[in-house]
DNA sequence: AATCTTTGCAACCGCAAGACA
DNA sequence: ATGTCTTGCGGTTGCAAAGAT
C-alpha cells in the first residue's frame, strides 16, 4: 500500500499567499492550534496543501515572528554559529528568537556566504589586513581565520555510547565508554536515557571546538586558568567565581557533593553544565580539566546535549 | 521609456526521523 | 517487526522588484 500523498494536488493554489487566505489560516490556528497540518485546509476552508499551510504559519503569521533587518549583533551570531554548526539552519534560528531558519537561511545565501567567501579570499591575500569589511559591515573575527574550510559539529543527538576526551589530543585519542547499560557509573542511567532531555552526542568531538571561535577569545587564558587551580579540592568540586558555567549548573551545594562523595550519579548530572555561549573557552577548559585532574587521582566523565535551544557540555568528575 | 539582467525572498519539493498502530 | 503518518529540515525554484543598459 503506498503512502497517502500530502495533499491532493489538484484545485489547490499555490505561490504566493493572499491576505484572505492569511486571515483564514490564522484565525484557524487562533481557534484550534497548530498541527494536524495535512487535515487543517480543508477544515479551515484552505485550497493549500497542508506543507504549504504549516510552512506559511512557521515563516510568516506566527505571531512572535520579528520583523525587519537582521542586526549587527544577530549577523555576527549567525556567522559565528555557522561556523560551528554549518547549514545547521533550525538549530541557528534556534538561538536567534524571532528568526525562522528559512529567514537565516536566505540572508545567509544572499549576503553572508559571499562576504565570508570574499573575506577568505581577501585573508589569502592580505593576512595582515582580515579583509572582514563588506557592504559597510564588520564581521567580529580576528584575522587569518579560515571561515570557510573548518570542521563543522554534526550534532545528531544519540545515545550516550562515548565521548572523546579533549585532553588527550597531543598523545592517544581516547573514548571512555559510558554505556549507560554496561557501566554502573555512568552519569548517563537507564531511567535517564528514556527521557529524551538526557541524549548525548557520539559523535561531538571536543576538539572540533577548539578552532577559530577559540582564537577569537583572546584574553582569558592565563588569568582564569590561575583562578581555577583549587577547583577540585579533596575529591570535592568548588565553584570559582569566575568559572564560565550556566547559572543553573553552577552552585554545587552540600548535598550535591554529598552525591558525588557517594558516587550517586543520577544526583549530580548537573555539575557543570557548559552553556555553547561559553565554548569558545574550550582551550581553557581543557587546560583546566588537566590541571584539576593531574595528580588527583580523579576522572573525568562528559557528554554533550544537544537541544534546538540548549547546548552544552556536561561534565562530571569523577573521584 | 523600454528591455534585459540581477537580486532577494517566499514558497515548494524531496527526504528523513520519530511516533504510532 | 513493519508500514504509515506527521512533522521538520535543507536544498532549490520561481517570481517580483530593483538595477543596469
Amino acid at each position: 500500500m503506498g503512502r497517502r500523498p500530502c495533499c491532493a494536488k489538484v484545485g489547490i493554489n499555490r505561490g504566493a499567499w493572499s491576505a484572505r487566505e492569511d486571515k483564514i489560516l490564522m484565525d484557524y490556528i487562533k481557534v484550534h492550534g497548530e498541527g494536524k497540518w495535512r487535515d487543517l485546509p480543508e477544515r479551515a476552508g484552505l485550497k493549500r496543501c497542508g506543507k504549504s499551510c504549516r510552512l506559511r504559519w512557521l515563516n510568516y503569521l506566527r505571531p512572535d515572528i520579528k520583523r525587519g533587518n537582521i542586526s549587527v549583533e544577530e549577523e555576527e551570531l549567525i556567522v559565528r554559529l555557522h561556523k560551528l554548526l554549518g547549514n545547521r539552519w533550525s538549530l541557528i534560528a534556534g538561538r536567534l528568537p524571532g528568526r525562522t531558519d528559512n529567514e537565516i537561511k536566505n540572508y545567509w545565501n544572499t549576503n553572508l556566504s559571499k562576504r565570508v567567501q570574499g573575506d577568505k579570499i581577501n585573508d589569502s591575500n592580505e593576512p595582515g589586513l582580515g579583509g572582514l569589511e563588506n557592504k559597510g559591515r564588520k564581521l567580529d573575527c580576528k584575522p587569518g581565520i579560515d571561515m570557510g574550510s573548518h570542521q563543522v559539529i554534526r550534532t545528531k543527538a544519540v545515545g550516550c555510547k562515548k565521548v572523546v576526551v579533549p585532553w588527550q589530543q597531543d598523545k592517544q585519542m581516547i573514548h571512555k565508554s559510558i554505556d549507560p547499560g554496561r557501566d554502573s557509573e555512568s552519569p548517563c542511567s537507564s531511567a535517564q536515557q528514556e527521557d529524551s532531555s538526557f541524549r548525548f552526542l557520539t559523535d561531538f568531538d571536543i576538539n572540533e571546538l577548539l578552532i577559530s571561535d577559540v582564537i577569537c577569545s583572546e584574553g582569558h587564558q592565563g588569568k582564569q586558568i590561575n583562578e581555577w587551580e583549587s577547583t577540585v579540592v579533596d575529591g570535592e568540586v568548588q565553584t570559582q567565581p569566575d568559572f564560565p558555567v550556566s547559572e543553573h549548573g553552577a552552585k554545587l551545594d552540600a548535598s550535591t557533593n554529598e552525591a558525588i562523595r557517594r558516587e550517586d550519579w543520577r544526583s549530580v548530572e548537573q555539575v557543570w553544565q557548559l552553556e555553547f555561549s561559553v565554548l569558545k573557552n574550550m582551550v581553557i577548559l581543557e587546560e583546566f580539566i588537566r590541571r584539576t585532574l593531574e595528580g588527583r587521582g580523579l576522572t573525568i566523565r562528559s557528554g554533550s546535549r544537544l537541544d534546538y535551544l540548549d547546548y552544552y557540555i556536561r561534565i562530571v568528575i569523577v573521584k
